[in-house]
DNA sequence: AGTTTGCATCGTACAACGTACGAGTCAATC
DNA sequence: GATTGACTCGTACGTTGTACGATGCAAACT
């Protein structure tokens, strides 16, 4: 009987190595493994994606069949989740306990959160969805630490983790949403004209027009701290 | 040749109206229409999820063939959109401009926004992708008049309101997932357990743990709110 | 040597889905 | 009576995730 190894168990064979053809034949296509299908999908989700991952796509791109993922992976569902945490890593400044920027090392981390889920606009429909993975987690403990550091009372800490995280989440996935379509873009100010007698407070602000995400995002995360952290 | 009516003419017949069964059979069904459609959509939204609305089992809760639902309904996406925005309507203080105390409106305003997205969570993860409905706009109509008026400067509106925005997105796309089942939470506590040896601060402040949620929004919203309009 | 074991691949098949197409019904209009 | 247009629906097609079982193949064992 086949075991597939779809558990947590992740390393490769216990035996020495099933090997490429051992140096006969080039044979085209280096092997299915867990980290070529997982690098595969994400490529297949940054330009075609959420609805463009389709098992039999990813498979034919890797040069297998579409069954032979499955020894691999359990279903598709777990492929969304290992792309998504993938892609979330985050080297930051190796010894951030040592910093004396508190605040500076928060906004780093949180900025570059938010352009590791623009790089792949499908991961900020993913996040909030699904369990939180590794690398996730450890932005968060990191984010606890640093709060704590900065003075954040401890009955305040997780409200103000989930302020944040709300902040991060919101932001990207409603920028990623915007992203989409050029077409989309111009059916919505079309639209948002012929509604401005309704919204006029909207339309004068020119709220749904501001192109300038970054510039938003940085802004309100600063206010944020300054709500969360008063004493500066 | 049929014209499909899916376009934005929305109104009933324009003859008398094809009238029900005219007092003859008292006919199982009371007929087809975008308002039954809409509410049977989100019944079965809110009893199965967003991959549980499909539309053979939309169509035959209505006690219609499925392809009836095309005649009404451009495609399942815009089934989607209708049912979101039907959601959202916002029914406040009439007259909220005359109100003194601008904070509580606002307050009150988004904390009715996540009841209303959180008793039909499907809702949450539907807002972010798609274009905003007009209820919707109302309610950042509103918002923004209403912080307009507690003094917060025009520069600084547009970052104001969509912190906002990102905050109540982030709260309740999280909020709602965590929702989903009981044996996830279980599972999440286990693994989180055996996992506390890497996130210790985590741990210790038992973030995910807190089942606090309603308090947390509310907290968190306050800091914000104070970052945003320091002068109180 | 032959046999067994277990990892890994993949062809076939199926059920479920969204929806294109076109035929059908029936009341209002001409 | 004929025509029109609003509305309904049965059938059928293409696409999807994946269950099942056959197959290959290298290492381990006898």
């Amino acid at each position: 009987m086949a075991a597939k190894r779809s558990g947590a168990g992740s390393k490769q064979s216990q035996r020495k190595t099933p090997s490429p053809p051992a140096g006969s034949e080039p044979r085209s296509e280096p092997a299915l493994s867990l980290e070529r299908i997982v690098a595969t999908a994400i490529e297949l989700l940054d330009t075609d994606g959420l609805d463009g991952l389709k098992m039999r796509r990813l498979a034919d791109r890797l040069g297998a069949g579409a069954m032979s993922l499955y020894w691999h992976v359990g279903n598709k569902e777990q492929v969304f989740d290992l792309a998504l945490d993938s892609v979330l890593e985050y080297r930051g400044p190796a010894s951030i306990d040592a910093s004396e920027n508190w605040r500076g090392d928060v906004v780093h981390m949180l900025e570059d959160w938010r352009a590791c889920m623009l790089r792949h606009p499908w991961s900020a429909f993913l996040l909030p969805r699904r369990a939180l993975g590794p690398n996730i987690l450890s932005r968060l403990e990191l984010l606890s630490r640093t709060l704590s550091r900065a003075g954040v009372a401890d009955a305040d800490l997780n409200v103000a983790i989930w302020s944040l995280w709300n902040y991060v989440i919101g932001a990207t996935t409603t920028r990623a949403s915007f992203e989409l379509s050029d077409a989309d873009r111009a059916a919505a100010q079309q639209r948002l004209a012929s509604l401005s007698e309704h919204y006029p407070t909207i339309e004068r602000s020119r709220l749904l027009l501001d192109n300038d995400w970054d510039g938003a995002f940085s802004k309100g995360l600063d206010f944020l701290l300054d709500g969360l952290v008063p004493k500066l």
